[in-house]
Formats: C-alpha cells, structure tokens, sequence
DNA sequence: ACTCCAGTTGCAATCGAGTCGCATCTGAGC
DNA sequence: GCTCAGATGCGACTCGATTGCAACTGGAGT
C-alpha cells in the first residue's frame, strides 16, 4: 500500500535508504541539519552545523551532498536576491513550493504560498510543453514597514 | 508632454543622460553591446563583445557597469538554474517582465509573458503589501523535444 | 564475523566569478 | 582650455565552489 501523497516532510534519511544511496556518518549529519533547519541555510552555515554533530565533516562533503540533494530534488537552492554576497542558500523542499520575498531594506526574507503561483506553473507546463522539475520564484522590493 | 508609457526599447544610453549619469568611452561600448544583444549574456562574453568596440574596456568596468545598470533597474540578473558554471546572466529590461525556463536536458533557454505571472506579481503586492522593485521566475525541466 | 570493493571522504590545491585599492586618466561643466 | 569629481586599468585579492588523489568505510555477499 503506497503512504499518502502528502509524505511527512522531512525524512531526507528515509528518501535515501528509499534510493538505494548511501548512507555514511556524515551525510547523517548534513542530512540531520537539512531536515531540522527552519531556516534558509547556506554551505558554510551547513557546514558548521553539521560540524556540531560530527566534527570530521568537511567543506567538499558539504558541497557534494548539496548537490546530491539538489540532483535528488531533495532540497531547493535560492539566491535570495544577493543580499548577502554571492553565495547561495538551501532549504528542503516541502509538499508545497512558495515563493521568496527578500526586503531590500531590513534585509528580511518572507515566503508565500499561492494557488496562482500553482496556476501559472500549470499554465507553463500546458501551453509551452515544458516539463517542470524546478522552479525558483524570488522577489526583490521592500516589505511594509520599510515602504512607509 | 511624457513619452508613452510603452517606451522605445534600447536607449540605455539615453537613460544615463536623462539622469546625469557620466558617458564614458568604456560605457558606450558596454551599453551597445547590452542593447543589441539578443540573448542573455555573461560577464566575459560581454566583455569580450565590448572590446570589439573599444580595446581599452576592462574587466573591472564591465561588471562595475552592470552594478550601475543593476542599481538603476535597468538590466535583469539572472542564474538560469547554473546549467553552466555559477555565474550570472544579464539582459535589458523591457517593458514586459518574462519567465525564464531551462532545459536540463539540452540546455536551451525558453521566454515566456504571461498574464497569470503579473496577477501573482499584483497579489503579492496586495497580500502581503510587499512593493516590488524586482522579480525572477527561473524554471528548470525539460522541453517538448527533450520530453519524449 | 570476515572479506571486499565501489563509493565516499578529508585534504590541499585549484578554479573562477566578482571585488577592491590605488595611481592615473577623462568627461563635461565652467 | 581648466578643473576635479568621478571613472578607469591594473593587479592583487576575496570567497564560493570544484577537483585529484590516497586513504577510508558502508553494506552486500559469503
Ligand atoms: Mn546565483
Ligand atoms: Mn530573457
Ligand atoms: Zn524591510
Ligand atoms: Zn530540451
């Protein structure tokens, strides 16, 4: 019997063992950050991290399970407009997709679920023929208290 | 008398006039090269299509030009889901924002404007009274041919 | 429990996009 | 023409990300 569609968020551990890969004493640790993570998270954050639960965990395994993760579809990689360097961020990609809103002001980050974001993806999908694996939706602007 | 909102495409050079902002050898070539570009461009192609036009021009100055370009919501950055390194693609911004989308399976790049994007574009202004400056929808998949 | 090896890791070197300090140069207002 | 704020070229640098390689290990097979 298959489980629900709508899979208990945050079992990367189990989509591994499901996949057949791998599963090694640090990728538990990156894995264990990923899924406990309730923010936005880049590699260096990661990396300390996931340096707290085992300290032998270097900077390229960070980077090579990032990008099993991403290959997997496991995780989402953002920019976040740039508001902080070059350098990307990360986060698990939950049943729903939403969209980011980075405040060119105070420098925060709001997401945002919406059925027309949905709408559009199905519009894209349908009237250009493209199959969507990923989609990245990020907004730059000024959030409330900054606009007055 | 104001110009029709529809203004004409392509007068970057114009724009720096309008604001004062100083023309240079160096910025003419590079804005040029924006303006008659058709398709999205990194820093060292654009680089090496300014030089064409005046040898002097400079690494430093192209991407100090974008900055300059960026800032004045003239241009738009975008990733095009890395399919090709980790840097950024840059385009003039027209009239009509547009989506972009990625084949992961032959790499080709796909536009689309839709009405849909600017009514989620309208609720995220209104729901969340979040005020716009800048928007990127990037989508990763596969396209028709690469589909089947 | 022991063996075995493909896959994984740490490390250090390296790459590559983008930035910066500084001496020099130049555009455009007078 | 002068003038100088602002722009440029150059080289050094930062920093995110990648890679080659020898050593290590997870987990399947026995
Ligand atoms: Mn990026
Ligand atoms: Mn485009
Ligand atoms: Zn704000
Ligand atoms: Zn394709």
């Amino acid at each position: 019997m298959p489980l629900p569609q709508t899979e208990m968020p945050g079992r990367l551990q189990a989509h591994f063992a499901e996949r057949g890969i791998r599963m090694t004493q640090q990728r538990r640790a990156i894995l264990r950050v990923m899924e406990t993570a309730n923010k936005h998270l880049d590699a260096a954050h990661l990396l300390r991290k996931a340096q707290k639960l085992d300290a032998s965990v270097d900077r390229s395994t960070v980077y090579r399970t990032l990008k099993l993760l991403k290959r997997h579809g496991l995780i989402d990689e953002l920019d976040l407009m740039h508001i902080n360097g070059e350098g990307h961020y990360y986060e698990r990609k939950l049943n729903r997709d939403h969209i980011h809103m980075a405040c060119l002001g105070c420098g925060k980050i709001m997401e945002f679920v919406s059925d027309i974001f949905e709408k559009l993806k199905g519009q894209v999908e349908k009237d250009c023929r493209f199959r969507i694996v990923v989609s990245r939706l990020e907004i730059g602007g000024y959030c409330a208290e900054c606009s007055k």
